[in-house]
Formats: C-alpha cells, structure tokens, sequence
RNA sequence: UAUGUAUGCUGGACGGCUACCCCCGCCUUGGCGGGGGAGGAAAGUCCGGGCACCCUUCCCGACGAUGUUGGGACAGAAGAAGGUAACGGCUAACAGCCGUCGUCCGAUAUACAUCGGACCGAGACAGUGCCACAGAAACAAUACCGCCAAUCAUCAUGAAUGCUGAGUCUAAAGCUCAGCGUAGUGACAGAGGCAAGGGUGAAAAGAGUGGAGUAAAAGCCCACAGACGAUAUCGGCAACAAUAUCGUGCGGAAAACGCUUACCUGGUGCAAGUCCGCAAGGACGCUUGAUUCCAGCAGUAAUGCUGGAGCUAGAUAGAUAACCGUUGCCAACUUUGUUUGCCGAAGGCAAGUACAAAGUUGAGCAUCCGCCGAAGCCUCGUGCGUAGGCGGACCCUCCUUCGCUCUUCGAGCUUCGGAGGGUACUCAAUUUUGCAGCUAUGCUUCGCAUAGGCAAAAUUGGUACAGAACCCGGCUUAUAGGCAUACAAAAACU
RNA sequence: GCCGAAGUGGCGGAACUGGCAGACGCGCACGGUUCAGAGCCGUGUAUCCGUAAGGAUGUGAGGGUUCGAAUCCCUCCUUCGGCA
C-alpha cells in the first residue's frame, strides 16, 4: 500500500491525467501517465465491475498493484501522475506475471532511472 | 456403519520481511514508541425501525397582517395509494420470533392417540366479472340419449245410462235396428311430466344410506348420518373444542378486481441534512449503542428486569494487506496389521468394505536428442505412446597413443583411436507397524519386558462462501471441512 | 448507497384480459426454375425417444395458487438503464 500523499484522489487529478500523452499498454493492463508540478510521484488504479463482479476479487488485484508499485517505487523518475486499467483476463494471472506486464509498461513510457 | 433432511454452533494457528489507516504520548512538523484494525452472512436490498430534513396541522413571537418569517411540538384527520390477514404473547417495529389452534401429508397403530413435516390459514347467501375445449346445460339454468303415459290432443274400441233418427199400427210408452258418444280399455309420443340412469368435462346443480311415495320420478316427504351458520351451557384470555337446540340444500376460484371487512403507514432518504469555502473541495453527521460479556430472577418459550465488568474498525478512487516459510485439518492413494465369507490337515481362495498407524530428515546421483514401437489410449489416423529396440551427442572407468607442465624412476593436464558402462535410484538416520527363529540384561519356571536384530513404507491434491461505507432488528441466498441434537431409512451383518 | 426495467427457436420479435406456445421476418437445409450464378417459387427447421403414427420435455432457475401458468404470487440468477 502506498501512502495516501503518492495516491490519486480527486475527480480532477484523474482527469488531468487523461488528458496527457504518455501510453502504454501490456496484456491485461494498461498505463497512462501526465507530468505534475510536484517532487514525486502519485498513482490510482482502475479495477472496474467489468473485471469481476466479487469485491473480494477486485481488492485483490489493486492490493498487488499497489504492492508492486510501492516495491519498484525507488526505480521511477519522478514529477509524474499515473492511472493504470486492469481487464478481465488480470483475474487469471499471479503475481510475478502482473509484476512482468507492470515493469514492461514502465520500461515502454521509460519512466525507469538508468 | 455409511447416507440424507432439518435446526443450532464453528469458520485454522505461528513466524519472517516490506507496507497502509485511526487513536494516544514524546521530541517537534516528520520521525520514534505504544494501542487498535471485517463477517455470519459485511452479500441480495425483500421488510421493519432509529435518525435527519420536507409537507400538513397546532402553539408562541415579530411584522409591511386572513399572509410572510423565526422558534417549538408527546401532533399526522379524511380521501387516495400501498401493505398485513387463525388466536394469544414478545418487540422500538415488522411480512420476524415464541406458544397454542385448525386443515392436509407421512410414520407407528384396529382405533383413540403420539411423533415429524407443510400451510398467502379472513370473506364467494354485498357488487362487477371468470370457469377454454368438450358437453343438453358451467350456475336465478336446462333437456341430447333416456324414463313415463297421470293431464290435453289424435286414432281405434266402447258397458250401463243417455241423445238423435228410422221402424214396429195414428200418437205416447215400450220394444227392435242404425248412428252419435260418456266412463273405461288399447295405441301413438304431438303438447306435456321427470332428472333416477347414460354420456362430456378438472368440476354437472352437489343429499350419503334406508324407507315412504309416483304414471315415471325426485329432499317432494320421513328416519339416521355428514357440512355450514346461529344461540345456549361447560373448558379455555382467545382462536377453538365438547354437548344440546334451532336454521340452511350448501360448486370452484379472493395468488380475478382501481371487491368487502378489520388493522397499519404523512413524504423522502445519510447522495437525508448542518457548517466552512469564489470554486475545486473540506469538516461534522460517524460510531456509547433498542451495545457486548457474565451472573441472578420472572416466564412453557420468544423475551424482559436487576446487578457487575468492558469499550470492540471508521476508510472515503475507498485502510484492515502483498510475498514467503513452518504447521494443523480433510480427501484420495501406497504399505502394514486387524476384519468378513467359503473350503480345508497344514494352508489357500474371494471380498476389498470398515477401523488403526505411518507416509519424516539428511547426503549422493549425467544425462539428452532423433527414428521405430509390444501394452494401452482416443479425435480411429498407418495418430499419441509405457516397457523395449536401433542410431547419435555427451559423461565416467580402463587400455593404447601425440605432446605439455612440475616439486622428475612419479603425478597432473591434453590429442587420436579402441573396449566396457551410464541400471533411476542408492546410502545413513528416524518414525510407525509387524516378526520373534539370534545376542545381551532383569525377573522365581513356562515366559514376559527392555535394548540391539530382521522386514515393509516414506506420494499427490484440497483448505469454503466471501470485504464494513450512518446504525440496528429480521428474512432470503452463498458456504470446503468439523461438532451437536432430532427424524428418515437403501445396503451389509447379527 | 438508492431507484427502475427486461429475460420466449440460431437471431430479431409476437402470443401477456390464465385455455392448442412459438405468429411474422431474417438466417439455415433441401427441391424447382437457369447453360451456370444471383434473384424468385415451394417445403422443412426447439430437444430427446420412435421406421412411422405418435409420445415425453421445453418460455432464465426453483417453488406455490389453479382443472390448467409464458401469463398470477414468492425467492433467486443474469443483463440493461437512471440518480452526484
């Protein structure tokens, strides 16, 4: 889990973000990422009713976004706000296969430090 | 014993590592320390309440006065609309719960009765409607087949008495003949009487048995029995039940109705609403409550009362977790033993059901590819493929050989070639079960106990349903495994 | 969190005052017309059993009322829509 300060909250700040340019997309995932005016990072995530109609379901695979976000956090450039879709085949997955799709979509924006 | 149904309870544990939310304290403005952090259904949203605002009404005050505005209320008329429906109780309230009654079903039983289960369990002599097809007729009735011939009509016959005519002598009477025709008899079934029987249908006028009755019949009448209603008495708070008297010929459907009766509900819902802010948004409402646990008392019970102790999530794109390790539990399988039946001298054959126990730890391990392919499998193709066969790569051991290095009668590395092997498990400990023919020790012998000894085994899968969003009381639905109680009874054995 | 609507062959969609389920259209299959194709015309077309006649099941699932349920009632499932 992140802090609530590296978290999304407001109907605008999601808003901006779709407005930006950056993409990527990667199986069952997908990213999309605008420049903020902060020193850090902020990220919200996407796990619509679409992708399962269990609660339990949902809050599982934004736990393990959250988790593998806050594990690769130190590894990002910062001064970005990101939203990231979860589809319905991300119920099939485990964890080191999300944790793949999630580092290959931050190498495509190249948002990860050399 | 296994299984099913119903009800109630339970709904894994420990640790590592990296994080999140709330509260408290400290230093001090982001760190440290401490404490807490999902459920029985948090779900579906099918009901009921609390709570908030609005509407109406009432009360008080002010004013520009039959209205406006501010405050308050233990308030919610009628109608509409919606809901509930045996009776009593419980409750803040309910479509919930508890108890009782009634009807129906099942089991035991001759029966009474007992046990278990189900029930939207008021009203169809207030009204508007419905009962398809079939059938004569589907509810103030009607008559297809059928039954009857009392009454009327028709035809035939027709006593006694009678009427008319003729004759018998003129008349009358009487007598004879002819005609009419009454009662009666017979025929027919046109009018009519009947609804017992047949047939149709889910249901047929709703009265079952016996008698009387009739032309034939029928609750048309009588006796007994059934159902419903009213009244009285007895039991019960009541629904109801028992008995007696009186009355009623009595179809179904209210899960047909903007139908009746009785009772309940003013409306909207925390996205209610209050406050701050230009706005985005934020704070409050928001967790001390019909609260939890324990004990006692009252009550058949639901439940209530009293006392003591406790504070137990509060997020808001939504925290309560992600990833690992150990372990518990369950199922299948394997092994061992016990088990059951049959034959029998030892012993064997069959069943593989039920029960019990174990399935742990460490070390070593060089194999791989292609073609074919018994068994076996299916999509039935000359497909897949276990054992196995052939070929190749690679590895190990030995031998021969070309060289190199060094601490030089030897060792190591390496090139070419040849032979053999590459078996998928092995070893050790441990645990459990079994064995008892060998050894040691102890006990008084048979023998028993302990330690060694011998044999066997050391796999796989599962661990539910599901995530608070203002809070409670219910209902319904989902739920791996486990526990308890009641009922049912396949199969096997006795 | 709250409120509302719908579910019928392969598809769209009738039958909704209870009474023979699948009208009608599209699609599909077969046959005819044509030298051939399109188009047109005709027949058939839910599932199972049966040579056939015929029988059984079937309106999202389960239960109930009724002589009889796609229709009426109850509980679920699925899909769609609305409210800041």
């Amino acid at each position: 889990m992140l802090p609530k300060k590296h978290r999304l909250s407001l109907r605008g700040d999601f808003h901006a973000v779709f407005q930006g340019r950056i993409k990527a997309r990667s199986g069952p995932f997908r990213i999309m990422c605008n420049e903020n005016n902060l020193t850090y990072n902020r990220f919200g995530f996407v796990v619509s009713l679409v992708v399962s109609k269990k609660a339990v379901i949902r809050n599982k695979i934004r736990r393990r976004l959250y988790a593998i976000v806050q594990h690769i956090f130190p590894t990002l450039l910062s001064g970005y706000d990101c939203v990231v879709w979860a589809y319905p085949e991300a119920t099939e997955l485990g964890y080191q296969e999300i944790e793949g799709h999630m580092r290959q979509m931050f190498e495509r924006i190249r948002m990860l430090k050399l």
